[in-house]
DNA sequence: TTGGTAGCGGACAAATTTGTCCGTTTTCGG
DNA sequence: CCGAAAACGGACAAATTTGTCCGCTACCAA
């Protein structure tokens, strides 16, 4: 479904979330701990959510990443998903055509499109902040 | 969504049963031409179709691909993909845990649920043939 | 001021997916 | 029977994704 760039980028971004509720900024090796990612791997992806201001990021001693409250507000899933992604999942054709084209669709578009326009609708609808909070009360889990 | 090996499994799967359903037996070649795909790569995938019994080939001049009359019955888009992909599309976790546990749920395991389920019913509910009619028809196409 | 800490950024490496080549085998038509 | 046609199968090559390394830069605290 999603890359794992992409799953981890997903991941990481509910773990800081989370720690931004308790006022935590937290630093990569925890982040990569915590989600059980390639620590590295895991700094490129931060840095592209960084530098499209999903998450807020410092430098030096003490520093790390954080979501400011008008992130957590904000951010969406899809944010993320379109971040890392780019959102060729519900622009393109499902069966690998050039583009995807209502007017002369592929023989599987009608099928697809319901359950793109759902898929689209919920990354679009869900929070970061949302599932940082199933996370904190204990109703799911970042690793295994 | 899918690999691309598996689009293209899915659009020779589609053309084959068009051409089966007028009595034609087709070749690679005419196949890779009809769904614009890479003449050599989908040998290989129509190889595994066929050593899964989704698709008949046979060798020799006059030789190609078809679909037996059960064939177009009963192979449903489920098959093709699970041939291609293996079935984890539905089976493993959004999120990439490494598996899904509804017990010990990701913070997407809900959301995405849903749309997962749909997702299977629509692949195991939709036959080879009633795609190629639809191309039969002239209301959809396989490359552009 | 200075030393250490933590993210940044570019180059590199491994793994997987995608795609190609070519000799072999099977089969058909003449 | 023979030659050509077509799929088969294995090895190879290119591209993309995933993952690592390391010097650089910014920052904080002592
Ligand atoms: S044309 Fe293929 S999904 Fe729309
Ligand atoms: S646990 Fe992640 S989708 Fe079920």
């Amino acid at each position: 479904m999603f890359s794992k760039a992409c799953e981890y980028g997903i991941r990481a971004a509910v773990y800081i979330a989370q720690q931004s509720g308790r006022g935590v900024r937290t630093g990569l090796k925890d982040i990569a701990e915590a989600i059980d990612s390639p620590e590295a791997f895991t700094a490129k992806i931060l840095q592209q959510l960084s530098k499209n201001d999903l998450i807020q990021s410092s430098k030096g001693p003490t520093g790390g990443f954080e979501m400011t409250a008008h992130q957590l507000q904000t951010v969406m899933l899809s944010d993320v998903v379109r971040t890392i992604d780019s959102n060729l999942i519900y622009t393109g054709c499902g069966l690998g055509l050039a583009n995807c084209d209502a007017q002369n669709p592929c023989p599987l578009h009608h099928e697809f499109m319901g359950i793109r326009e759902q898929l689209k609708t919920m990354l679009e609808t869900t929070a970061i902040r949302q599932l940082a909070e199933s996370l904190e009360s204990g109703a799911a889990i970042l690793k295994r």
